[in-house]
DNA sequence: TAGTTACTGTGAATTATGTAACGTTGTGAA
DNA sequence: TTCACAACGTTACATAATTCACAGTAACTA
C-alpha cells in the first residue's frame, strides 16, 4: 500500500496529538537550552546581532545539527543566511523555561555549600528569586548572611506558603536530606535540587535533580586514568 | 577480610577485562557505581553483610536490571540466594573506580564554592588526596582555608607537576575558567571538574566534567511547573 | 534575473541507554 | 536427595538521544 505524503503527514500529526502531553521537551534539552541562553547573552554584550547553529555549538561544545534540533524544540525559526537573531532566539527561549511570573526558591542548609550557593544567586536572576534560607542551627538563624536571613527550619511550611515557593535547594547533610526534602513537598514545593549525596524519595508530580559532587569527582578522576590509557596505546 | 573462592575468581575476570580496554564502561555506569559503593558502606555500617539488586535498586532510585547490569560490567558475581556480598561488591567496585596507588587532585580558586568544596573532600577520600589549591587573590594565598593552603597560581605548573596532580577542580570565574583549564592541562591533568558556567575545551585525552549549578536550577524550576502542569491534567 | 552559496529545518539512520525476559544456579524445605 | 523457588547473569528488545543527509531557501553577486 501506497500512501501519499500528505496522508503521511496527516498521520504522523494525528498521532502527535494524540500522544502524552505533546511537546514535552527532554530535560537533556532544556538543560542545554539555558546554556545557550547565556552563551547568548554574552555574545549580545560583545556586540554580536546574529548567530548560526555551528558557532553556537561550538561556544557550547555541542554539534550543529543538536543546536538546530534543539532550537526547533522552542519553535523559533532562523534565516539560512543570518542564521538565528540572538534578541529573538534569547526570547524565545525564556518563554519557555522562564514563568511569566518568575519562581521563587527556598534553601535549605546554609552551610558551606549553602552560603556558596545563596551568595551566587544573590540578584543574578529576575525570574528566579530566592525568596527564604532556613537551618536549624540557631548559630546561623535569624541573622543576615549574604544578603539573606536564615529562619529556623520550624518556620519552613508557613513561609513557604505565604511566599508562594515552588522551588527549593536542599544543602543539608545526607541524613536530614529526605526529611527535609518531605517537608518541602508538603509545603508545595514542586521542583527540588539536591546536593546531598542520597536519591531522594519524593511523590510522582515533583521534579528533582541531583548535583552529586562526589560522584562527579570520582568520574573525572576515572576517566582521567581511562581516557589517558587509550591515548597511549594510539601513539 | 576474608575472601571466598568466588571472589578471587572475580578477581581473575576484572584483571582480564580491564587488560583489554575495548568495552569501556559508560561515564552514566560509572557514575552508578560510584553511588552504589557509597550506599554499600552505609548498608555496611547498619551492619548489614548481604543486599539484593532490588534492594540497592531502591536506595539508589534505579531498576534492579540496571543494577544487575552496571555490577555485571565490573565483573563481580553474587548469589542467587543470599545476593551480593557487601564487602566483596565495595572491594570489586574500588577496582574499577579507584587507582590502586590513588590520584592527586587540586583545585583552583578558592572563593566562596570552593572553599567548600576544599572543606568537604578534607580527609574524606583516601584515594582522591586533594593536594593543592590556587588562587590569584594575594589575600587568599599563603594563608591556610579549610586546612589547605592556596598557593599563587603562578606555582601551578610547578607544584602540579611535583606533586604528580592527575585531577584539577576549576571553581574560578567563567573569564578565567579556559586559562586555568589550559593550565591545568600543560602541567599534566587529564580530568577536570569544572564549575564555572562555561564548556571548557581541552585536546583529546582530557576529560572534563561539568557541574552547573544555574543550568541545573532552571531545569529544576521548568520541570517544577510543567511536571505539575501534567498532573493537574489526568485529575 | 538567474546562478551560487551557505545555512536552516527535518525525516531517516544510527547510536546510546534502559528494560524485560528467561535460562541458570545455589539454597532451604520436604 | 530431590524439588521448588527466588534472585542472578545475560541476551534480546524497546526507547531515547544524537547525528546524518539533503531538500528548501534567503541573501548576495554579477
Ligand atoms: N561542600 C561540598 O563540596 C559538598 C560536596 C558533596 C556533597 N555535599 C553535600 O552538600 C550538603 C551540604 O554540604 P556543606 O559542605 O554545606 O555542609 P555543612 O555542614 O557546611 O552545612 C550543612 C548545613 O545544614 C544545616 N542543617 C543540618 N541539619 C539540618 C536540618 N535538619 N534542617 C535544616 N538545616 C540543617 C547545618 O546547620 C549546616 O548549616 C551535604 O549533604 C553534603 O554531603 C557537599
Ligand atoms: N557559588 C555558586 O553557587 C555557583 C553557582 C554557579 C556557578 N558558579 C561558578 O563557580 C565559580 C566559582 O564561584 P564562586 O561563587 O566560588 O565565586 P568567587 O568569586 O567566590 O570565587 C572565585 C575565586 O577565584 C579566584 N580567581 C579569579 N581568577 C582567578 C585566576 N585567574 N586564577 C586563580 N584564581 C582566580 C578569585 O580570587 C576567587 O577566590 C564561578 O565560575 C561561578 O560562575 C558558582
Amino acid at each position: 500500500m501506497v500512501l501519499s505524503i500528505a496522508a503521511v503527514k496527516n498521520l504522523e500529526l494525528t498521532l502527535e496529538d494524540v500522544g502524552k502531553g505533546e511537546n514535552m521537551i527532554s530535560a537533556k534539552s532544556i538543560g542545554r537550552l539555558s546554556l545557550y541562553r547565556r552563551l547568548l547573552i554574552s555574545l549580545k554584550t560583545r556586540g554580536e546581532e546574529n548567530v548560526h547553529s555551528h558557532k553556537l555549538a561550538s561556544l557550547g561544545g555541542v554539534s550543529p545539527a543538536q543546536v538546530r534540533r534543539d532550537i526547533m524544540a522552542v519553535g523559533y525559526s532562523g534565516s539560512p543566511a543570518r542564521g538565528y537573531s540572538i534578541d529573538e532566539l534569547v526570547e524565545c527561549i525564556g518563554r519557555i523555561i522562564d514563568h511569566p511570573e518568575g519562581q521563587n526558591v527556598a534553601l535549605v542548609g546554609v552551610g558551606h555549600l549553602g552560603r556558596a550557593v545563596l551568595n551566587y544567586f544573590r540578584g543574578r536572576r529576575p525570574k528566579l528569586r530566592v525568596r527564604a534560607a532556613f537551618d536549624n542551627d540557631i548559630n546561623k538563624t535569624n541573622r543576615v548572611l549574604h544578603g539573606y536571613r536564615a529562619h529556623p527550619v520550624t518556620q519552613l511550611a508557613e513561609i513557604i506558603k505565604r511566599e508562594k515557593i515552588t522551588v527549593g535547594i536542599v544543602c543539608v547533610p545526607k541524613e536530614a536530606a529526605q526529611d527535609v526534602a518531605n517537608n518541602l513537598v508538603d509545603a508545595g514545593c514542586r521542583g527540588i535540587l539536591n546536593f546531598a549525596p542520597i536519591p531522594l524519595r519524593v511523590p510522582p508530580g515533583v521534579y528533582v535533580e541531583d548535583i552529586d559532587i562526589t560522584m562527579s569527582l570520582e568520574k573525572v578522576a576515572y576517566f582521567a586514568r581511562e581516557t589517558a590509557k587509550e591515548e597511549e596505546k594510539t601513539e
